[in-house]
DNA sequence: TATCGATGCCTCGTTATACTATGTATGTCA
DNA sequence: TGACATACATAGTATAACGAGGCATCGATA
């Protein structure tokens, strides 16, 4: 997998990981793999300085939890970034159904 | 339009643009706009030197032509680049793919 | 005929971003 | 107790698209 292809769509993958529930880095990158059976292999390179930049502009917030034994960094969306999540994926659908256009698909 | 996007995915749509007939950069330029509706606007600081890489790796060659009016660059897509093509296309529809797993589409 | 926009090719330096490599600490299980 | 998975973090690197600029030609028009 040619990873060029993954710059630009890091972050509303990130933020659409949120959707649904709070989150912690490790356990996203392993939830990534399996969603998209093996495409995606996020490293902690990748990830960690993506959330923290995420929470720099304010598009989730971190908290620590401990209650399930070990201790972890949990992250949710904000509104501000549920805002951001609706555009970053409109930009996604217009550039695929472009390239797919291109591509005669 | 995120620019970000574009990366990993300008290799496939040039080739792609060679599939039928040889082209120059200055009308691709014009052609990518009118194809994907406005959506990729190709800089040239962007498409010649790509054109000189993809011509360095044997993917396309290039040869000069003015029989019609204007001296005008032209390249056409080489057995390497068909092969190469085919892997980027089969490269892009399987991330779109997974992408769009994970966005719920 | 002078000028100006469109056509046509080119390249140097910048910037953005995912990754490599590395470090640290803790929990689990044989 | 030693190995491995879990868990967070960051400094430096590589790469790819772009911005900005240069140069030349052609057609239209003032």
């Amino acid at each position: 997998m040619n990873k060029e292809l993954l710059k630009g769509t890091t972050e509303v993958m990130i933020l659409k990981m949120f959707d649904k529930e709070p989150m912690y880095g490790y356990g996203m990158i392993k939830k990534f793999e399996l969603m998209s059976k093996g495409t995606f292999k996020f490293k902690e390179g990748t990830l960690y300085p993506l959330l923290h930049s995420l929470e720099r502009k304010k598009y989730i917030e971190s908290f620590w939890d401990s209650s399930d034994g070990r201790r972890r960094k949990y992250y949710r969306i904000t509104d501000l970034g549920c805002k951001q999540l609706v555009d970053k994926e409109k930009e996604w659908l217009e550039f695929s159904k472009a390239l797919n256009g291109i591509l005669g698909y």
